[in-house]
Formats: structure tokens, C-alpha cells, sequence
DNA sequence: TAGGACATTGATGTATACAAAATAAGGCTG
DNA sequence: CAGCCTTATTTTGTATACATCAATGTCCTA
């Protein structure tokens, strides 16, 4: 019986982080990424049981950390458990994803309240600005490009991590990751759908208003306006999957936000 | 080498559904729930990492189901996970429950609104409304008792249940049905707390008043009324919360809502 | 005596063997 | 020929053995 299975699959799986040292994770959090990758992909048809063994073939681990991470994605809510026994990938009707992007409005609007209330700190403050000078300088150019997409997206999940931060609440800000985490809900799912369209940029420039504003809100204590502000801000996601959505029915090759397979059509 | 070690431990776990068939659960749902009861009853102190085999021995079952168990309650919050790997019991400061209370008001709130924008199926309202007669019921006393507080913290479940199922929203349902099971979040939370206080009586009746406002609001369709509602109805819990904690720290041996212990002093 | 390196112990992470249950298939009977 | 019961296979649930990593304690050396 061959022991030592534990060298890792030949798949690139190894990460550097920031400070450059190896930090390899472990194979629960490998399969959870991995796993999260193939729900989104779409590889896993949405409804249908999910073997655990065709996972295990497909991923190269035993059953133990894959079944770490089908519970984890259940609790995400990515998966949905099986009467007896098992799971499926869930879909989402267009209503549950409009109802889970209200849902980050009404989160990030309360989170921009606290803050306004009780002060954020300076520093996070400033890392939120720097982040909304990156977006600054890319909405100068009459276009946003391939290129400059990219960093678009990371400079805006940066301002609204900053943002989570600014209220000083774990137990809130974790509620609010764990609704980012499904498909569609997070901040800039949709401006990636967006991106083709001729007025897109004007959307964005809508965007980048109220994201001063919010800061602007909160520097003057004024909370009633900051918690108004994100949830209005939410409301340009819905336009966008509204659109989205069009796009998808309408055109099928068209270029794909990931996980819009999940969209369980009528 | 002993096999069928599957045999259910002493311990009374077989249970009866409402069809009254008899349901036994798996080993991963009796873990899960044995587990819970161990961190709010207070057994495993705050901090300490938790020996899985301690668990083991205490709940007569395998590993397997208890690492499950292990991994659900960390999602829920009830857990931290270690760096090291292992997990310890949470605690909380007075502002995160204070914070979490806030949560609650906020996805109540949301609900509601959106019930009355949508409107509430008209089954869902009567149940409401039944629960509500309940109460009214037991505030035509002078004072409630150790046999009728019971019957108040049941009824005050459903009536908040019912409220949850109003706007037809599962996404929204299942992130307030997380929030309410970490520990002083959930609706009843304080109220048992409060029972000896002399003014209990009166905090219920402006808790009842708000409720019967708040599906008043429902069925006119005034959904920003019925959101304003049901944050402020919240409101009576982070005043209960504070009572509570002053009469925790003052005398110790007073009745606890489970999960005191929990609350991190500083 | 103090500090460091090594060893030992005990923990968790991982793999796999086993058992029970559910589903699918096949045969039998009405 | 259809429906049901029985059987076989596949799949999940559970237990346990193994490996790896961290922490602690001890011994040796400077």
C-alpha cells in the first residue's frame, strides 16, 4: 500500500504571498478554491448531484478535505444540500440575485453609517481615497480598455473593503463578505458584464461620485446620508444585472461574468 | 479490532418530528447540535483551543462528524479558527452584540419593507396576527410568570418568523437566520434576561405595539414606515442588552440567558 | 547557569477502509 | 405488458489509521 500521498498534484498550486514566502495551503483550502472555481465556471451542472468521487478524481485529494469544502460552499450558499444526503449547485433566480444585492446595500449602508458615527480611522480613510484616485485617473481617458478594466475592478473592491473596515465591526463586515461571496452580489460583479457597453463609462463616473460622496458623508459625520448613499449605490449593480441578464438571454457568445450559468432562467 | 461502533451513545438523542415519525439524525447533525449547546452552555471556556478528542470522548462519537461540526460553527461564529489549525469558543465585547442586535434590525427592516413593497401572502399575515393575539393575551395580566414568559418568548419566535417569511426572499431569510443564532442576537435574546426586572411588562407592551404597527405598515403598503419600524423595534433589545450586562456584572448569581459567559468583560 | 538544539509528545490534517442507505436495474408475477 | 418487489451497485456517512506539524521539555555545551 503506497504511503506518502501527500505530495501535492502536479497542478500549480503553490502561493507566494506579500511577503514572498511560500505559504502552501493546506488541502481543505485548496479544495475550496478549486471547487469554488468549478461552480463558478459552470464545469458542474447547476442542480444535479455532485459525486464526490468524480471531485476527488478531478482535484487529485481524498474525499476528507473535499468534504470540508462542500460543507463550506453549502454554508456559502453556493452549494444547496440534497434531501438524502449529497449536494447540488445552486442557482438563482434574477429576483434572489436582485434580493442579494439590495442585501449589500443595505449592509454596506449600515456599515457607512457606524462609521459616520463613530469616526473611522484616518488611516483607512486615506487608503479608501488613494483607491478612488486610481479610478480617478482611469475615468480621464474617454474609454476604459482591457487593460485598464482590471484595475478598475481592484480598485473598486478596494475602496469597499476599506469601506467595510471604516465602522470598526467584524461581526458586520463578516456578514457583508459572506454576501459578496455569492455570485453577483459582490460590488463590481457586474461592471465586468458592463464593460462592452457604449455608456458603461458614464455609469462608472455615477459610481465614483457617490463613492466621494460616502467618504465626504462620513468625514462630516453626517450618517443618515452616508447609509442613503451606499444603498442607492447598490442600485446601479441592479441596472446592471437588469442588462446584464438582457445581454445573456439575448446573445449567447457574449463575454461572461463568472457564474452566470447560476442564473436559473424562467 | 471492534466494529459497529455506530451504536447511538445513552444519551437521549432520538428525535420526533411534528409527523411524528421518528427521525433520527446523523451523527453530524447530533454533533452539530450537542457541540452548540457545549460552547452556550458555557462548558468549553472562551479562548482555549478545543481538544478534538476531549470532544470525542465527551459526545461518544468519531472525529469525522465532530470536524464537521467543527467547521459549521465557525461559520457561524460561535468559533474562531486557530492559526495554528484547531478552533477555540468566541467571545464577544458588549459593542459586538451591540453590533449584531443592529444587524438584526437592519435585515428585519429590509425585510419588512420589501414585504410591504411586494406585499405578504395573506396565510403568512394571519399567522402573524394569531401570534400577536397570543400576547395580547398575556399582557392583560398584571404581570407575567415563570409559566407564561415561555409562551410570550414562543409566540415573539413565530411572530419574528412569519415576519422573515413576509418578503418571499430566502437569500435575505437565510442571512438573518445566521445573524439570530449568534448568541443575544436572536429576537427573544434579552427578554429572558429582563424577566424579573419590574418594568418588564411595560418594555413588552411597547414591543407589542410595534409589532402590530409594523404589519399595520405591511398591509398599507408604507414600506419605509414598516423598515423604520422594525430598526427601532431592535432598539428595545440593545436597551435590554445593556441591563442585562450591568446586572451580569453586578450580582453573579442571576439568571442567565445562555451564552452570558460569552460576553468578553473588560 | 543560561542558551540553544534536539528529541519527544501530542495535536491536527489527510487518506482510506468499512458500513449503511439510497438509487438503479433486473426479474418475476399478475 | 406493466407494475412491483428484490437484488446489486453506487454513493454517502462514519470510523480509524497514518503523517505532519507545532509545542514543550530535556540535555548538552559554552
Amino acid at each position: 500500500m503506497k504511503k506518502n500521498l501527500t505530495i501535492a498534484s502536479p497542478s500549480a498550486d503553490s502561493v507566494v504571498d506579500a511577503a514572498g514566502k511560500d505559504t502552501s495551503p493546506s488541502q481543505t483550502v485548496r479544495a475550496q478554491l478549486q471547487l469554488r472555481e468549478l461552480v463558478l465556471s459552470g464545469e458542474l451542472p447547476a442542480g444535479v448531484r455532485i459525486a464526490e468521487l468524480s471531485i476527488v478524481e478531478r482535484l487529485g485529494m481524498s474525499r476528507t478535505p473535499i468534504r470540508a469544502a462542500l460543507v463550506q460552499l453549502e454554508q456559502e450558499g453556493l452549494l444547496v444540500a440534497l434531501a438524502h444526503g449529497g449536494y447540488a449547485v445552486a442557482s438563482f433566480s434574477e429576483r434572489e440575485i436582485a434580493d442579494a444585492i439590495e442585501l449589500r446595500g443595505c449592509l454596506e449602508g449600515l456599515l457607512a453609517r457606524l462609521a459616520a458615527e463613530r469616526g473611522a480611522a484616518p488611516v483607512v480613510m486615506n487608503e479608501a481615497r488613494a483607491a478612488l484616485r486610481e479610478i480617478d485617473e482611469l475615468l480621464r481617458r474617454p474609454m476604459l480598455t482591457d487593460e485598464t478594466f482590471p484595475i478598475y475592478v481592484d480598485a473598486n473592491e478596494r475602496f469597499h473593503a476599506r469601506l467595510a473596515e471604516m465602522a470598526d465591526s467584524d461581526v458586520i463586515a463578516r456578514q457583508l463578505e459572506r454576501v459578496n461571496r455569492l455570485p453577483f452580489a459582490s460590488p463590481s460583479a457586474f461592471v465586468i458584464a458592463q464593460s462592452s457597453s457604449a455608456d458603461s463609462r458614464d455609469m462608472l463616473v455615477v459610481a465614483q461620485s457617490q463613492h466621494w460622496q460616502v467618504l465626504d458623508a462620513i468625514d462630516r459625520r453626517e450618517s443618515g446620508r452616508a447609509e442613503a448613499i451606499m444603498r442607492e449605490h447598490s442600485r446601479i449593480a441592479q441596472r446592471n444585472l437588469r442588462a446584464a441578464v438582457n445581454d445573456h438571454h439575448g446573445h449567447a457568445a457574449l463575454e461572461h461574468p463568472p457564474g452566470v450559468q447560476l442564473i436559473r432562467r424562467r
